[in-house]
DNA sequence: CGGGTTCTTGACTATCTTCAACGAAAGTGG
DNA sequence: CCACTTTCGTTGAAGATAGTCAAGAACCCG
């Protein structure tokens, strides 16, 4: 899951980002705080979330962290950059994933549905990317956590009347670290927003959106 | 082009992130300032570069900017997301490319080492960007301008005697718009560089790093 | 040479971070 | 089950980094 233009979340009417049949193949499942796997380890698979949420993060030596990306069901992790990981990646709640083979993407030989829904989701991976650059480099800190909501609203929004309300699986922590701010931004933004009644905090991890047309407006503009 | 990890810099010693050998197709010449492709437009081919550089960029609607990437020669640029192009693409100098269609990245039949190369280049490209949003979410502006010149001077980077010189192919607007800083920041940081003897600045577009190592440790460290 | 653009520099400001304290929530062990 | 510890989230005050606005210098191009 990255932060992507509105243009791009609205234009299909699909909310998983590839396939929407996900495969009948037989599912992993793994607990919370789990390692799918580490930077470095060798790619021999690629996986497709069924269910849960997946945390992919990257370190510089001196320890600051981003987080790559968070995976969201119908999103699909694991791509490999000369045979390895390039990340780190964590389950952050109790998930099911089912993995393909990387030569599924590389070759395919058997299989030529699943080479071709791999491969445009490497490419999907690669607009998404795109689109979250935009945010990081160019995006106030209201505007990110705007966005960022706005995609999860998308993602795992749940209608209750004419309210929308979601579960944050992720901590402050990973949210500063995926939307490059820190916790105390992410804290003071989330309230802000709060007091000005565009969302309600039912508790910790529970959002509801009271504005939707308002998030998506201060999503785009600082104004 | 993408700001990377130094790791995966110098971890293979190939300059060029794709295959080294360039194609003998036939090549597209165009002057510089000419658009490649515009954002929006059906994606029938794909583009390595042979000569000269590349500007990628993308939008806001209320008119900021992002530079996505720069492509030097052996980049491969035009990767499609549903059948699109998803960014502006611009000739910064007179340039020469030769292209693939799509298809040879999607099914490849025909050509199953194009095939190969394509798709590899499409996955370096995910990890590349993965690496430069550590850099967009947690670097400072004199970190982020130190790790661009160490890119540009393993890219373009010629031995003059112990130094190394380069020219700048972008303007300070385009720097500061991959970099998520404004012109006054790179102008401002490179200043510090060259009165700190990290740098040289011949010309405005002539850079000549001083001390390598040095330039080295600021991509990494505030101090 | 002249006009326009780009780059640099300065002064000031805003945004976000840092540091610190406190409260709430969650995990641990008796 | 309750006290204890630890982690996580919120809030405030102060500070730093980068942005904004403005002016002048350098460069480019006809």
């Amino acid at each position: 899951m990255y932060v992507t233009q509105p243009s791009q979340l609205f234009d299909p009417p699909c909310s998983s980002p590839v396939s929407p049949k996900i495969s009948n193949k037989t599912a992993l499942r793994m607990r919370a705080g789990k390692h799918l796997f580490h930077e470095g380890d060798e790619a021999s698979r690629l996986y497709q979330i069924k269910d849960g949420v997946l945390r992919l993060t990257r370190l510089t030596k001196d320890g600051r962290r981003q987080v790559i990306a968070f995976g969201f069901p119908g999103d699909i992790v694991g791509f490999p950059s000369k045979g390895r990981h390039h990340t780190d990646c964590e389950t952050l709640t109790n998930t099911s994933v089912v993995s393909y083979s990387v030569s599924m993407l590389e070759s395919g030989d058997r299989d030529l549905d699943t080479h071709r829904m791999l491969l445009q989701a490497a490419l999907l991976e690669i607009s998404a990317m795109q689109d979250h650059f935009l945010m990081l480099g160019r995006k106030s800190a209201a505007e990110k956590v705007a966005s960022f909501l706005c995609v999860l609203e998308e993602r795992i929004g749940i209608r209750i009347g004419q309210f929308i309300k979601f579960h944050l699986p992720m901590s402050r922590a990973d949210i500063a670290d995926f939307l490059g701010l820190t916790t105390e931004t992410i804290s003071r933004t989330l309230t802000q927003l709060r007091k000005s009644k565009v969302i309600a905090i039912k508790n910790v991890q529970t959002v509801i959106i009271l504005k939707p047309d308002a998030l998506i407006g201060l999503a785009e503009s600082t104004n």
